[in-house]
RNA sequence: GUCUACGUAGCUCAGUUGGAUAGAGCAUACGCCUUCUAAGCGUACGGUCAGGGGUUCGAGUCCCUUCGUGGACGCCA
């Protein structure tokens, strides 16, 4: 929270503890910025919060609030009781203008702020499995989740970016199967593809490559060696792939849990273990079952299977028990909208295991459809399978891909128009961000000195006190996008600062030879406005370029 | 069928624990470059917040219901 508002709502604080003896122990007292600049820079609805409180009119208390206020807080020009009772008040520009050298002072570092109060929060995200590329329904997921932790990063949250790599179900086995066949077909020999296995491209070259390396060496060995090698390497290139995927798609993670990890430790026998100790399984068929429903799942679910296996739920379980056990308050999962129906039953298990219920959120992504030209896209035209992170990226550019990702909630279901991606005009949000930032850069190269000042007393006009109250909510608004975890707040506000800066732009001519006091004082504001600007892309992982 | 999300302007979407006359961008129409990046600015047009009911000082927001759309309903992962 910005000086001015932290001095605001303080007094207001003051104000009703002296005044009415009410101690604000939650978050009674706000103040917000009125949609309306008519209704002030700021407004509060307290007033009408305490009505009921001390049954007594909210124009009332509001005029009682305005006298206080007014003679407590000297940055205060002038109070207003409008509406129903909001109390609105504009603050002496002067004083609005302080923020620059907040900006200024802070660079790098403005927007960061400690809301998060060190809560440990462990983020998992992607985790796709290593058997085929990463694609669309990826995408969506991975940028959010980057972009929530570099949020919640700079917020002072004590935030670990974790990838859960399911390496040890049976569809390793699959992928051993499905290599060993391209290997074979490489090499000329007769193969069979595993209906059930993976028939992309990726596959398919994990054998090319094999077999240029090795020739036809493990033809000639013992099978279940030969399985183990495919397996290995399968899993190896994979991986590989996934992360250099993810690496240009500046997606970054802390910790990379392997499941076969989990299984070599014994942490899933021990789940399975203890889960019975508590009672809460049974056996029936010949399958073990977690009394999920207990805890409000719609049915029971097995843990492991009457062949002896687990299912994907028991490691899992694990997993998520795991992250506890490092000391993690709170675990959220991104997901994709298939999974939905899979989240009851992770929180029955954590439930049941004694951890609390609201510990563990799910952010699903919903589902994106590709569009260009008014059709939907549903396949890749140079391979004919989902369209790629890679291929995807190539075509629109790193920035486009993850700016509209972000730009939309989470939970609502996207269209992703590629023509309009691709466009560089003024139809397209990440260009307008980005043609603001290089617009500043270019100002301030032209100019001969940019640096703080003492007075700011010339920024007066509507469109640089405008400027200024929005750089001041910059803080405020990345702790409220970390708190909610929404990433697509920061493209609202990248939108409405690039609008506020062009608006300015077109207003007056900054570098004016004719008035150097107020070119200095400009120029120091939109250094300010450049500092955030670029902060705010960053959060997004979108490049500031200086030129365009 | 059951569960779960979503439904806001012609299109794509915002809308901050319920607050003031529901907002942007695009599209459409009309203006603005001999001047710091026109990839820009300005003006206008555009709404039964899917329909209905309820809760209260106040509902796009909370509850119920109908309709529509997506997803999930395996001893798959």
């Amino acid at each position: 929270m910005s000086k001015i508002e932290d001095t605001l709502v303080s007094t207001l604080k003051d104000i009703i503890k002296d005044r009415y003896d009410i101690a604000d122990s939650g978050n009674m007292v706000m103040i917000e910025i009125p949609k309306d600049s008519n209704n002030g820079d700021y407004s509060t609805n307290l007033a009408m919060r305490l009505t009921k409180i001390l049954k007594k009119r909210p124009q009332d208390i509001a005029n009682e609030i305005k006298e206080e206020l007014t003679a407590r807080v000297k940055e205060i020009e002038r109070v207003d009781i409008a509406g129903p009772g909001f109390i609105n008040f504009w603050i002496k520009k002067t004083a609005l203008a302080d923020v620059i050298n907040v900006v200024i002072d802070a660079g790098d570092d403005y927007g960061k702020n400690d809301s998060g109060q060190g809560e440990s929060i462990l983020v998992e995200y992607v985790s796709a499995n290593p058997t085929g590329i990463l694609h669309l329904g990826h995408a969506r997921g991975a940028a959010w989740g980057d972009s929530v932790c570099r949020l919640l990063k700079a917020s002072g949250y004590d935030c670990l970016r974790e990838y859960y790599i399911n390496d040890a179900g049976n569809q390793m086995d699959m992928l051993a199967l499905s290599v060993e066949a391209r290997y074979r077909e490489e090499l000329g020999l007769d193969f069979t593809l595993p209906e059930d296995g993976y028939h992309g491209e990726d596959v398919k070259k994990i054998g090319i490559e094999l077999a240029k390396e090795y020739g036809d060496k493990w033809i000639h060995v013992d099978h279940d060696d030969a399985l183990k090698f495919f397996k290995a390497e399968g899993y190896r290139l994979e991986m590989k792939r996934i992360r250099d995927d993810l690496e240009y798609y500046r997606c970054e993670f802390d910790s990379w849990i392997s499941e076969q990890k989990l299984v070599d430790e014994g942490r899933i026998d021990k789940v399975m273990e203890t889960m019975t100790e508590k009672g809460l399984t049974y056996t029936e068929d010949g399958a073990i079952w977690f009394k999920s429903s207990v805890y409000g799942d719609d049915k029971d679910r097995v843990l492991k299977k009457s062949n002896g296996y687990y299912t994907y739920l028991t490691p899992d379980i694990a997993n998520h028990l795991y992250k506890f056990e490092r000391g993690y308050q709170k675990l959220v999962d991104i997901w994709g909208a298939d999974h939905h129906g899979y989240i009851p039953r992770m929180k029955a298990a954590i439930e049941a295991m004694g951890y609390p219920k609201d510990s563990f959120e799910v952010d699903i992504v919903q589902m994106v459809r590709l569009v260009e030209d008014g059709k939907e896209v549903k396949m890749s035209k140079r391979t004919g399978n989902a369209v790629t992170i890679r291929e995807l990226c190539e075509d629109i550019g790193v920035d486009a891909a993850r700016y509209f990702f972000l730009s939309k909630a989470l939970d609502t279901h996207m269209d992703f128009d590629l023509g309009l991606a691709r466009s560089k005009t003024n139809e397209n949000p990440v260009y307008y961000a980005q043609y603001a930032y290089a617009r500043i850069s270019s100002i301030l190269r032209q100019a001969e000195k940019v640096e703080k000042l003492d007075t700011y007393d010339l920024l007066t006009s509507d469109k640089e006190t405008e400027l200024l109250k929005y750089i001041n909510e910059f803080p405020n608004m990345i702790a409220e996008a970390a708190k909610t975890r929404s990433p697509n707040k920061v493209c609202n506000y990248i939108q409405k600062l690039a609008q506020y800066f062009h608006s300015f732009y077109g207003a007056y001519k900054i570098n004016d030879p004719s008035n150097e006091a107020m070119t200095r004082q400009r120029l120091a504001l939109v250094l300010a406005c450049k500092i955030t600007l670029k902060n705010a892309l960053y959060y997004l992982g979108v490049d500031a370029p200086e030129k365009m």
